[in-house]
DNA sequence: CTGTTAGCGCTTTCAG
DNA sequence: CTGAAAGCGCTAACAG
C-alpha cells in the first residue's frame, strides 16, 4: 500500500546551517526601548500600560516577530493554559461531539486540551495520568470515573480541577458531569416492556459504562435473557455479529438494545440480510443519536444524550476554577432520552 | 437537556487551605543524597550514572512522589517533547485513524501529540499555527497542503520538522506523506467509464482535496456532469440530500461518485428510499474504506487510503528529524486503491 | 561517575 | 504607570 516515491531526492537534514534565534520578550523590549517586564504587561495585562507603550510594543512584536514562549510563562506564573483529557481511544465516535465542546470551549479561553487515551482496558490509566501530570496542566477532564483508589488520591493530592465525565458519582474526585446508565438501561427496558415485547436481547460492548446499562436493562426486565457482548469500541461489524448470535440464541427475538448506534445499525444490516424485517420482525434501539441516526432505512430508535452539553459544561468547570471562581454544583446530571424512530415503530 | 442534579450541594472550591507543594528535582536528590544534576541523570540517561546511584535515586522518587515537570525541563533542553498536529476538525471519521496512528507512534517515543483544528476555512491557519508555535513543539504535522505564503515561511523559519500530509507536492515546506487527490478522481472516472458507465454524477464535499478529486474526475470523463456540493464536512444526511439533486439533475444517472464514505451511504439510502436498486439502476462508490463500508448492503465500493499509515509516516518522519536522523525521503507517496464491492457490481 | 555554574524566557514580587 | 531583582525547575557545559 505504501508506494515510495521515485523522485531522485538526496536525504536531507534541517535545520540548516543557521539554527534561526526565535526572538525573546528582551528582544522586543530593546525593540521598544522599555524594559522586558513592561513589554510583558502590554502583551498580557494591558490594562496597566499606557496606550503609547502597548503601541510601540505591539510594533516591536511585528517587526521581531516574536511569538510568546508559553512554557517559560507558565513555568513561572504555574498555569500552563492547558487542560488533559483522558478518553478511552479518540476514535469512538461516542466521544467525539464532547471532545470538540471541550476544545472549543477551552480555545475560546486560552486553553489548549491535550489528549491522552487510556485504552478501554484501564491498567494505563494511572501511568496516562503521570505523563500527563508532567507537563503540569492546569485541570484535567476524564472519561468516566476513575477507579483506581490510587489515582483518585494523587488527584487530590494534586489541587487542580478534576471534571470527570459521562458517567455519576456522588463522590466525585472533585466534579462530576454525566448521567446514570443504570438508569439508561432501566428506562430502554420499560420502554420495550410498555410496548408489549417480551421476547428482549442485548447487544454490547463490553466497557465499564456499557456494561452498566445493560445491568440496569435486565434489572428492569426482572431477568437475564439473550445477551451478546463484544469487546469495545463496538462498530458496525460487531454489530452483525452480535446481532448473528442473538438470532441463534433466540430466533423468535422481538426487540434488541444495542449499546452504541453504530453497533445498532450493523444489528440491523444482519437482521435485514436474514429476511426480518425492522422494525416489523424485530425492533431495535441504539445509544448516542449520532448523527446518522435519524437519516437511516429505518431511522433509528436510540437514546440521546447531549456529549457535547457534557464537554461545555466540563470545560467551564475547569475555566470556573482556574479563574478562582467558586463552582455552583459539583456534581451535574445531564439529562438523556429516548427519542423513538422507525426502528422501533410498530 | 441539561437537569441540574438537586442534590444539596454548597459552593466549593479548591484548592484547599494547604495548597500541595509537588516534589522537584531538589528534594528528590536531598532525599538520595546526591546533586540535582545526578539526580536528573540517574532518571533521563541511566546509562552514566553508577547502579547504585540510579536506585537511590529512585527510591527518593517513589518516597517523595515526584513527577518530573517538562515545562521546566523543556525550556533548558530546548526539547518539549510534543508535536502540534493540525487537523480541519476533529470529527472528520476520515482522518481519525491518522491521528490516531501519529498519537501512539509519537507515543511510544514519548512525544504528546498537541491538536489543534484549523476548521475548514483556511483563516484560522496562521493564527493557530502561532499559538501552537507558543508552545514550542519539536515538529508540526499539518493536514492538507499549507497554502498561505506566509504560513509556509514562518514554518520555515522555525526550524523544526514540518510534515504535510493527506496530499502531495513537489515543493513541500519540508516534507510531505500523502497521495495525489487528482490521480484518485481520474481513477475513479476511469473505473465507472471501463464498466461502460455514461450517464455519472459526482456528490462532493467543498474541501480542497475533494474538490481536486472532484476535478481529476471530470477531467478524465473528458467533460462536466451532475455535481452536487456541500459543505464540509460531508456526512450521511447530506448523502441524502445530494443524491436527491443529483437525482433531480438527472434521474437516469448510472454511477456517482461521493467524497466520503458516510455521504455514499447516505446517497445509497436516499436512491433506495426513492426505490432505486443500488447496484441494480444506480452504481455508488465512496472514498475512504470507513470501517463500515464493507458491512453496509449493499457492501460499498470505495477508494482505500491507508490513514494509518500516513499517520504513522509522519510521526517517524519527525520522531528521526528529531533524533538528529536524516531522513531518505522528504517526499512519501502512499497509494490508493479501489476496492470493488457490491454498489458498484453489476 | 559526579558536581558546579549558569542560565532557558518569562513573570512575580516589591519599589519607585 | 514603569523598573529592578529574583527565581520558577530543570539541564547543557564544563570541570573534577
Amino acid at each position: 500500500m505504501v508506494t515510495l516515491s521515485l523522485l531522485p531526492v538526496k536525504p536531507t537534514m534541517r535545520p540548516p546551517a543557521h539554527p534561526p534565534k526565535a526572538a525573546t520578550l528582551h528582544d522586543v523590549a530593546r525593540e521598544a526601548g522599555v524594559s522586558p517586564i513592561t513589554a510583558s504587561r502590554a502583551l498580557s495585562n494591558p490594562g496597566v500600560v499606557s496606550d503609547a507603550t502597548i503601541e510601540r510594543v505591539r510594533e516591536a512584536v511585528a517587526r521581531t516577530g516574536y511569538i510568546p514562549n508559553l512554557l517559560a510563562g507558565g513555568l513561572k506564573s504555574k498555569r500552563s493554559m492547558t487542560v488533559a483529557g483522558l478518553v478511552p481511544v479518540v476514535s469512538v465516535p461516542q466521544f467525539i461531539p464532547t471532545i470538540r465542546a471541550l476544545t472549543d470551549t477551552l480555545d475560546a479561553q486560552g486553553y489548549q486540551l491535550i489528549l491522552g487515551q487510556t485504552g478501554y482496558a484501564n491498567s494505563r490509566e494511572e501511568k496516562l495520568l503521570n505523563t500527563m501530570i508532567s507537563r503540569r496542566p492546569d485541570g484535567i477532564v476524564v472519561t468516566g470515573l476513575v477507579s483506581s483508589q490510587a489515582a483518585r488520591e494523587q488527584l487530590q493530592r494534586l489541587g487542580i480541577p478534576v471534571v470527570e465525565m459521562w458517567d455519576l458519582s456522588v463522590h466525585p474526585v472533585d466534579m462530576v458531569v454525566g448521567f446514570s446508565h443504570l438508569k439508561v438501561g432501566s428506562a430502554i427496558a420499560g420502554y420495550f416492556l410498555a410496548k408489549g415485547w417480551r421476547r428482549l436481547g442485548v447487544a454490547t460492548g463490553d466497557d465499564l459504562r456499557a456494561s452498566t446499562r445493560r445491568d440496569g436493562f435486565w434489572a428492569a426486565v426482572g431477568h437475564e435473557g439473550p445477551t451478546a457482548v463484544v469487546p469495545a469500541p463496538s462498530n458496525l461489524e460487531m454489530g452483525r455479529r452480535a446481532m448473528a448470535e442473538l438470532l441463534r440464541k433466540d430466533p423468535k427475538l422481538e426487540a434488541v438494545y444495542c449499546s452504541s448506534d453504530e453497533f445498532a445499525q450493523g444489528a440491523i444490516i444482519e437482521a435485514q440480510s436474514r429476511g426480518l424485517r425492522v422494525p416489523g420482525d424485530l425492533a431495535v434501539c441504539g445509544f448516542g443519536d449520532a448523527d446518522f441516526a435519524a437519516h437511516l432505512l429505518p431511522s433509528l430508535t436510540t437514546v440521546q444524550v447531549d456529549g457535547a452539553a457534557i464537554g461545555r459544561l466540563a470545560a467551564q468547570l475547569i475555566i470556573d476554577r482556574c479563574a478562582g471562581r467558586a463552582v455552583a454544583q459539583r456534581i451535574i446530571e445531564v439529562g438523556f432520552q429516548i427519542v423513538e424512530r422507525q426502528s422501533t415503530a410498530p
